[in-house]
DNA sequence: GTCTATACTTGGATAGAC
DNA sequence: GTCTATCCAAGTATAGAC
């Protein structure tokens, strides 16, 4: 599903060369999609990129479109692969503020969010190609939910609120992060968050001591 | 029939003429970053709704992307009016979230902050437009800080957190759900977020009647 | 001053070469 | 099976008509 699923004229083949030139041109439309954006990634600037001829994006993954989605399953299965990792490592409630932020500088580093971001802004501009990016970005809120569970399950908030809800605005917080750093190339605002929300999940352990199973306002 | 008596008011109506233009070619192009996002707001594209030749663009505004920031003035400039005259009425910090939630609602309607975030994403295709949008979403995060210090500012978080890093934590947060929202079509995630976010905002209300006041630091 | 017809460039897709 | 040369549509921009 990850290389051939929205693919209509994916080549059948095994060849290793033909492996390889599509693995080129994905490498190249992350980087495009990354630099130039949605608008930017074009058959002729991805495949330049490359050093490929142009055509070869047609032969192999028969539209444009499809290639970009081929890229974002990369980039998807890369990040759900790196984030299990980080979050295996992690027990306590108060250590995943740290590794959140460490992820996020990762993410900005290599641009993978970004290529998301430019995936579902650029979705609207062709037919169909919405619900193929909203069915790849499934995994990363089961993986927010999970995460959350994991790490909140027994704090007073998870009584509060869903884990499931509060996983959507996770993410979309983390999205919207990722556009306005990107945009204005200072990382300094968003990582002031990451060590604000570090306290208060460190503040909310010391208070669940406290309050184990309902907030205060009772008699 | 001389021009020079009837014609005194030729100017004036010529520029009157060019206004309209103008005006259907913003307003066409808002409709147009709404329905077909960024990469779809061509020339050809914005003209064709507006049912105007498609020179007239950059007779009036240069270039296609001249007249996405204009577009994007526009939106900003109706928004910001209708955010004020929205938090004049709040005075309570229980009232903020009811209003954010008719105004969330009222920009999935009229699409203006999918305006915003198609902006945002396109910007990295063209060079310098970053700088340019980055400017005019300036007034949004004063905004958002304004509208949390007026609600916000005597509770007991305004303590923890300064109201400037959690005004941009806002920002990211809305352009976010928009995102999400405008991708798949459903809006009741977003929605059941400001629902559990009103109760949270009450009953940090009723906490902070019992916390001792713990005034910041005012200058 | 306002707008249209035209020139030129880039992009998506395929027929055919190897 | 893999790739290139070529075609046509769509995009930006302007010269010139009114």
């Amino acid at each position: 599903m990850a290389k051939a699923g929205a693919a209509s004229k994916v080549a059948a083949s095994g060849t290793k060369k033909s492996a390889t030139t599509r693995q080129a041109l994905v490498d190249s439309t992350i980087a495009t999609l990354r630099d130039e954006g949605f608008s930017g990634a074009s058959a002729r600037a991805i495949s330049e990129r490359a050093g490929l001829n142009q055509g070869l994006v047609f032969y192999h993954f028969g539209s444009v479109v499809n290639l970009l989605l081929a890229a974002l399953d990369a980039v998807s299965e890369a990040r759900m692969e790196k984030y299990s990792a980080a979050i295996a490592q992690v027990s306590s409630a108060s250590e995943i503020m740290s590794i959140a932020t460490q992820i996020f500088q990762d993410d900005l580093d290599t641009g993978y969010v970004t290529v998301l971001v430019e995936m579902i802004a650029g979705a609207s501009s062709t037919p169909g190609l919405g619900a193929e990016v909203a069915t790849r970005i499934g995994p990363w809120f089961t993986f927010a939910k999970d995460a959350l569970d994991k790490t909140f399950g027994d704090s007073p908030i998870a009584a509060l609120m869903p884990s499931g809800d509060v996983a959507y605005s996770v993410v979309a917080l983390y999205l919207g992060l990722e556009m306005l750093t990107h945009l204005n190339g200072d990382r300094e605002p968003a990582l002031k968050l990451f060590a604000h929300a570090q306290q208060m999940v460190v503040l909310l352990g010391a208070l669940s001591a406290f309050a184990p199973t309902v907030p205060p306002a009772s008699t």
